[in-house]
RNA sequence: UGGGGCGUCGCCAAGUGGUUAAGGCACCGGGUUUUGAUCCCGGCAUCGGAGGUUCGAAUCCUCCCGCCCCAGCCA
């Protein structure tokens, strides 16, 4: 699994120093997710990250539910996230873990800090506090409540916990130093009174730790070696060093942050995705246009291009924009060597092969895939009259053969994997456009070189006209239209693309294609990749991509 | 602005004093091809800037410039 030319990280680093040292002796890591939304492709980076290493080092990843803040948080989306981690293939240790599974266990250690003259029962309300926090460039003041007895805090932080606290009156706050130049250190809270009920530990408490008192002391239970988040956590590092230090853990874990994935044309937070889906713009956390692990599943990309694409990236401290295409290179580069070949015309148009019979007919046993023989044989009819895509054909028989492989009147094209066929004339409805295309077959020209004096234009995908599947096409555009859709103040909604779902109907498929599911991948000949869509029960197909499309007039 | 972090080809990114400055994506040529796909060949940077140290610097020092993160009882 280890490419042994990819060079070291820096986090690699640090473990081999660790584990050469004796500091460590199993590297144990962990992906932590919040459950206030679906996980999307930035995710899938730190999945890969964090399991990647763990399976490295023959040590051990937790799949841990930062479950801290239950007004944002909800069990569709631990279920949701429980599904995707699993679908991108990684295997959790153990059983999965959640902060609130610690809670009683916080609840004494925030009692024991307090006995240790190191955290307070702070009344300020959240604006006195902000402002006794100080700015940027001026240091805070202490609370007045700083120094309140030990016992005092020990019994107003009970009271806040069984609910006789009103929301917003009291926190318990770390005593640190309200002069740091790191904000984070000016006595941070600890806890704060949310009444409210939590969906695992239901009415319990009404109070919830914070991100800062849970994170690290959640680490150390599980014996995590090596905490990697992103980098916007580096300012709350020393305070994860702060409560390792001053509490008696059973293990003292250590946080490095590396560079979260952004990706151009789209947008990765959370809270922007919850709003597209909340507002209408798309059909849901699993909208194929979404970047969400299920909006990329039902898109049709595969797990392994996930896993592909996330480990080209590198883990540093750089947070650049990754290009959409580079992304794009490993969809279609694992849909190349895994998807099954199939015809379907999208446009189609009818042509009659005048002589081949009406009554005649027959079936061509095709390849799968031209360079795999475990993928299925096809079975494909031929007749009469068979539908090619409009766009293979055209009415200006002045385009140089060079320019157009396709079709014109008079002269010859390859139907992919049966016949030679010659446009002889067309027909056009009274608005003049073109209902159907006569023709003839080269004779004996199925699965043989062209016969001399015949050179065809090019090769052309078809489907019979008597025996195929029906079927809707839709093709997916990005979901914005500016590179870098949250950069400036405007939101990041005027950047929506209103041209991102193409939705084609009366799509011909070859038959085989009616007994397609979802999660199958194909590859439409000289179209792009495709699957079927999981939400439909008639046969709708997802563009996943298009093939790389490199010819120019 | 105080603190923290980062600046190597259009994008991602190796490089840790001596290399012709990896590789991938994109792009541009050419070849093969019953998918204008795939595949194959070839092309494509002097390292944010300015000084300095050194026989020698992307790698060390100094100053400057730029970008990101932190002032939620969010994570």
């Amino acid at each position: 699994m280890t490419d042994p030319d990819k060079p070291i990280n820096f986090i690699q680093q640090v473990i081999n120093h660790d584990l050469e040292s004796g500091l460590v002796d199993r590297v144990i890591t962990r992906f932590p997710p919040e459950p206030n939304g679906y996980l999307h492709i930035g995710h899938a980076k730190s999945i890969c990250v964090n399991f990647g290493l763990a399976e490295q080092y023959a040590g051990g990843c937790n799949l841990r539910f930062d479950d801290t803040n239950p007004e944002k948080e909800d069990e569709e989306y631990v279920n949701a996230i429980i599904d995707d981690v699993r679908w991108l293939g990684f295997q959790w240790q153990g059983d999965i873990c959640y902060a609130s599974d610690y809670f009683d266990q916080l609840y004494s250690w925030a009692k024991y800090l307090i006995t240790q003259g190191k955290a307070y029962i702070c009344e300020l309300n959240s604006e006195d506090m902000r402002a006794f926090r100080g700015t940027l460039t001026e240091p805070g003041k202490n609370s007045p409540f700083r120094e309140r007895p030990a016992l005092e805090s020990l019994n107003l932080l009970e009271e806040m916990k069984t609910g006789q606290i009103d929301e917003g009156r009291m926190t318990l706050r770390a005593k640190i130093d309200m002069a740091s130049p790191n904000i984070n250190m000016r006595d941070p809270v600890m806890y704060r009174i949310k009444k409210m009920a939590h969906q695992r530990t239901g009415e319990l408490w009404n109070i919830y730790p914070s991100y800062d008192f849970a994170h690290g002391q959640e680490d150390a239970i599980e014996g995590v070696s090596h905490s990697i988040c992103t980098l916007e956590f580096a300012a709350n590092r020393p305070l994860y060093e702060w409560f390792v230090d001053n509490l008696p853990l059973p293990s003292q874990p250590r946080q490095y942050e590396f560079g979260r994935l952004n990706l151009n044309y789209t947008v990765t937070s959370k809270r922007k995705l919850k709003q597209l889906v909340d507002e209408s713009y798309v059909e849901g956390w699993d909208d194929p246009r979404m970047p969400t692990i299920s909006g990329l599943r039902r898109r049709g990309v595969s797990p392994q291009a996930i896993r592909s694409f996330c480990d080209s990236l590198a883990v540093a401290k750089t947070d650049g924009v990754v290009d959409m295409a580079q992304f794009e290179h490993f969809i279609r580069d694992d849909l190349n060597t895994n998807a099954s070949r199939a015809m379907c015309v999208i446009n189609p148009l009818l042509v009659t092969l005048t002589n081949y019979g009406a009554d005649k007919s027959e079936r061509f046993v095709v390849a799968g895939h031209p360079n795999r023989d475990d993928l299925a044989d096809r079975n494909l009819p031929f007749g009469h009259q068979i539908y090619i895509d409009r766009n293979d054909f055209s009415e200006d028989i002045s385009l140089s053969r060079k320019k157009f492989k396709r079709l014109v009147i008079g002269d010859y094209v390859r139907l992919r994997s049966a016949y030679i066929i010659r446009a002889d004339d067309l027909i056009k409805d009274d608005s003049g456009e073109i209902t159907e295309i006569i023709g003839s077959i080269v004779d004996d020209t199925v699965g043989k070189d062209a016969p001399e004096g015949i050179r065809p234009r090019g090769v052309i995908h078809w489907v019979s006209a008597t025996d195929c599947a029906d079927c809707t096409v839709k093709i997916y555009d990005r979901l914005f239209n500016k590179a870098a859709p949250d950069a400036d103040e405007e939101s990041f909604l005027e950047h929506i693309n209103p041209n991102s779902l193409t939705l084609i109907e009366g799509c011909k498929a070859e038959l085989g294609l009616a007994n397609a599911s979802a999660g199958d991948h194909y590859q439409f000949e000289r179209e792009g990749y495709f699957t079927r869509d999981s939400k439909s029960d008639s046969l709708v197909f997802n563009c996943t991509i298009g093939l790389r499309d490199n010819w120019k007039i």
